[in-house]
DNA sequence: CACTCGATGTTCT
DNA sequence: GAACATCGAGTGG
């Protein structure tokens, strides 16, 4: 057993935040997910990070993608609050969803970014590199680093194997930035996005103007 | 560093 | 056809 394990024996058999946790107001979750813990439990081994950077989509946000009312891909964000809902990219990359609000309000957060705790040799083979700062810094990188895809859409993020423990109880600056990739007319003027300020495993640095 | 650009497939116009 | 909640290799200062 690697050291990180023995370092935090206790995180990734914690209970999973609760469903009541993520019926709440999508800011008010995307907020408090901060610096709580995501842990993905697969025999291969146990990956898991604390949530760094979130970014909230709202309905009536012509930035999500339930803007245009529900499609196929986008249906897991009309469902119940702790919905898992994991999208393909560029064909290439799977980005990590959580749903809020009860069904048929269709809102959800974006986890854009972790910093590893455990399963870190795991994250480097998977994605290739070697530096903690390049495992998870980017919502394609850790969904990579963890091994999340389409196998995971649909599934319930109160429950193994992918879910949220509580984090460590030590306070951290937050600071609330415009979303990454949309432009002024999809609503990227919006300030839906969430990072804990000090962390070096942020998806990009922090704009004092955007 | 900063910037450009290709990969690759699903969704929507 | 174009766009896309991205990444990484490549190029040029």
């Amino acid at each position: 057993m690697d050291s990180e394990h023995n370092s935090l024996p206790m995180l990734t058999s914690a209970a999973p935040l609760s469903r009541e946790f993520y019926s709440r107001e999508t800011v008010t979750v995307a907020t408090e997910l901060l610096g709580q813990v995501l842990v993905h439990s697969e025999a291969a081994g146990d990956t898991a990070g604390i949530i760094v950077e979130t970014e909230a989509y709202l309905s009536s946000d012509p930035g999500s993608h339930a803007s245009r009312g529900k499609t196929q891909r986008n249906s897991p964000m009309f469902a119940v609050p702790g919905t898992i809902y994991v999208y393909q990219i560029y064909g290439v990359h799977f980005c990590l969803n959580i749903v809020t609000r009860p069904a048929g309000i269709a809102e959800a957060i974006l986890v854009r970014a972790v910093e590893p705790i455990a399963g870190r040799e795991l994250m480097r083979q998977r994605r290739g590199r070697q530096e903690l700062k390049e495992l998870t810094s980017g919502p394609a990188k850790l969904t990579k680093a963890m091994n999340i895809d389409l196998s995971l859409n649909w599934g319930d993020i109160t429950v193994p194997p992918l879910y949220v423990v509580a984090g460590p109880a030590i306070r951290r600056p937050v600071t609330v930035t415009t979303r990454v990739g949309l432009p002024q007319n999809r609503g990227g003027d919006l300030p839906l996005r969430f990072c804990l300020a000090d962390s070096e495993c942020l998806s990009r640095p922090i704009n004092v103007h955007p």
